[in-house]
DNA sequence: CATCTATTCAACCGTCTGGTTAAATACGCG
DNA sequence: CGCGTATTTAACCAGACGGTTGAATAGATG
């Protein structure tokens, strides 16, 4: 809805670690060193990422122990996919045809 | 399509200057001077701007005399599109539903 | 040619970003 | 308690970002 929630969302999906991170999670949740496993970075900078992830309201994180859980949260997406739907009519079959004809 | 792309088109529409750059230029294409209008920015700035959105493919530009108008290109939103609506599921409210009676 | 307008290029600046390593914190367990 | 595991915090670093001002380029026009 407001500017500032679409500037950290977009943010948070421009890069492809935490592009990543949430394809993992979209099968399920998973902790953080669970979610570190397959990226060739530290631990510690996948916690940066989930805490970027958390800041733009994509994931949610529980406690069970010392663990921190996350999981997908699709709100923010949601709200993307709206702002990116008011511009459907750029890529569309029907706005190519007419492209065609305008440029004759 | 690839990782790259998507990490520049959500990139370039992490900026809010950027978007509603992209919002004026729904309504028909403008020259740099003319986007640069309304903002509180210098017009340099407004051309740094239109440098990351073509970066992107989110705009193409002619040149008509000493004018360079902008017009929107639809193909990179069409890809950031697809990718969120692979996450559809965890905002329709079927999967609202789901989730409720997961938690039961 | 001289000048005005449109746009870009260059250099600079403060801040943010994504990464690191090292240290701190918190929980589980013998 | 003491140890191991999970996670976060802190300090640091190089590079990108978004902005500025000033100079350069390029086309329109008197």
């Amino acid at each position: 809805m407001t500017t500032a929630q679409l500037d950290r969302t977009f943010a948070a999906l421009a890069d492809p670690t935490r592009r990543a991170i949430l394809k993992r999670l979209a099968s399920g949740e998973a902790t953080v060193s669970e979610l570190a496993k397959p990226f060739p970075v530290s631990v510690q900078a996948v916690s940066k990422h989930l805490k970027v992830l958390e800041g733009a309201g994509l994931i949610t994180r529980g406690r069970t122990g010392q663990l921190r859980p996350s999981r997908i949260d699709g709100a923010p997406l949601k709200e993307a996919a709206a702002w990116i739907g008011d511009y459907q009519r750029f890529w569309e079959r029907s706005f190519e045809r007419m492209e065609e004809r305008l440029r004759g």
